[in-house]
DNA sequence: ATTAAAATATGACAATTATCATAAAAATGC
DNA sequence: GCATTTTTATGATAATTGTCATATTTTAAT
């Protein structure tokens, strides 16, 4: 059983506002298991007893909707804490997490998370800043969302992928979204999603490659949003 | 200078988790003051010092957009607090306040409210939890704002008005919004949310009384959405 | 009270986006 | 390796929504 001192996972999230006696606890109770690419690490409406951290790969976070389809709120990388909001809560999980490829995760009790709440100001802050940033976030999105064509978010969306994940040297998008997820992302319909980069491809702001996308033209996506 | 000891801001908000000799603090330090209809409370990009207790009246949330329009993140009562985010996070504000009526408000500086997160862990997490209820309902307007119809989205938020400002005997909206306001709400342009309150008064949905929207059938409104 | 300005309403039309059909390509199972 | 299923792609078309023009009504100003 690692130690988590050296965790990715304490290094960017909230966590990393614990001293060595409070990791030593989390080290202690913490369950560490892989997930495949597909499988769920939660489910919507599923009452949750702990946090998630992520170690490695990637996750979407998302809601399904009365047509069957599904909308995909944000992603999820490693460093990043999982659970968190529903926990403060104490309500069940409104969104559900699947894994896009294999994972390594760490639970850890709901218990452990909620006594340094208690014990330690700075990690109530560190969560709380967490949060907010979440939130400015999320209002950002919504107005996007609100005010911009499938076009211009799906050029938000890109550039968004690019940002968070990287991309090759070839500037390909390290991230592979098949075209669903992506249309789930941008919040339109996958043959939408489909021909705009088609267009895109046309208008040499991208290519494509097999499931690879290539960023060709930064500059005009990004004065495109 | 009141007490707040009283003060509704007091029994809703977080700071219903202070306890007497930290409700005096803030007693000392606020400033009273009242904002009359049209004016701003906050402004995008201006930094924030405290936060501010809106007592009565209405204001609304809202970030321009490149084409000169407003979308409406939230609207805010009596009752709540605003402007912790960006106190929290330490940053200049992405959103607008701007009153919907007269109203009564309070501010509390910085370093007072600040000073409470250190204290008092009871503080910090009602904080918290306001935080993460906000980021739910963020979540789920991102998803509506995705998938739903303007149509639908139109029922939502008439739906949201009345649950959340009430109606008078007749089931007329208590808060008077502008065509314009309603329609930055929903994410839609004027002319499309007048014409679809027209077509719901013709549906039997809502009757339009002059400025005021008479919920006429609310069973079928909500099951609409 | 009268005029001017703003807000609301409606029509005509264009642009965007979704839906359905179908084909081509890629991935999967045996 | 071949058949089958899934994913990606494209066309045709319909539905939704936005834009512009123009009344009509309401509000505000003098």
């Amino acid at each position: 059983m690692g130690s988590c001192e050296q965790c990715i996972v304490r290094q960017f999230s909230s966590l990393k506002a614990l001293n060595k006696e409070e990791l030593i606890k989390v080290a202690n109770c913490k369950t560490s298991y892989r997930v495949k690419k597909g499988e769920n690490l939660f489910e919507e409406g599923q009452h949750v007893n702990g946090v998630i951290c992520i170690k490695s790969g990637i996750c979407k976070i998302a809601k399904l909707t009365d047509n069957g389809k599904s909308h995909i709120v944000k992603l999820i990388t490693k460093g990043e804490l999982l659970g968190q909001r529903s926990l403060i809560n104490d309500e069940s999980l409104n969104l559900t997490a699947t894994a896009l490829e294999d994972m390594e995760v760490c639970f850890v009790p709901k218990a452990e998370i909620m006594s340094f709440f208690n014990t330690n100001p700075n990690f109530s802050m560190e969560v709380l800043r967490t949060v907010c940033e979440d939130l400015k976030e999320a209002d950002n999105d919504l107005v996007n969302m609100a005010q911009k064509s499938v076009r211009e978010r799906l050029a938000i969306t890109l550039l968004y992928l690019a940002d968070k994940f990287g991309t090759d040297e070839d500037q390909a998008l390290h991230v592979q979204l098949s075209r669903e997820e992506l249309s789930g992302l941008v919040g339109t319909a996958v043959e939408s999603c489909i021909r705009l980069l088609s267009e895109f491809k046309k208008d040499g702001l991208i290519d494509l490659v097999g499931k690879r996308i290539i960023l060709k033209n930064e500059r005009d996506l990004r004065r495109m949003t």
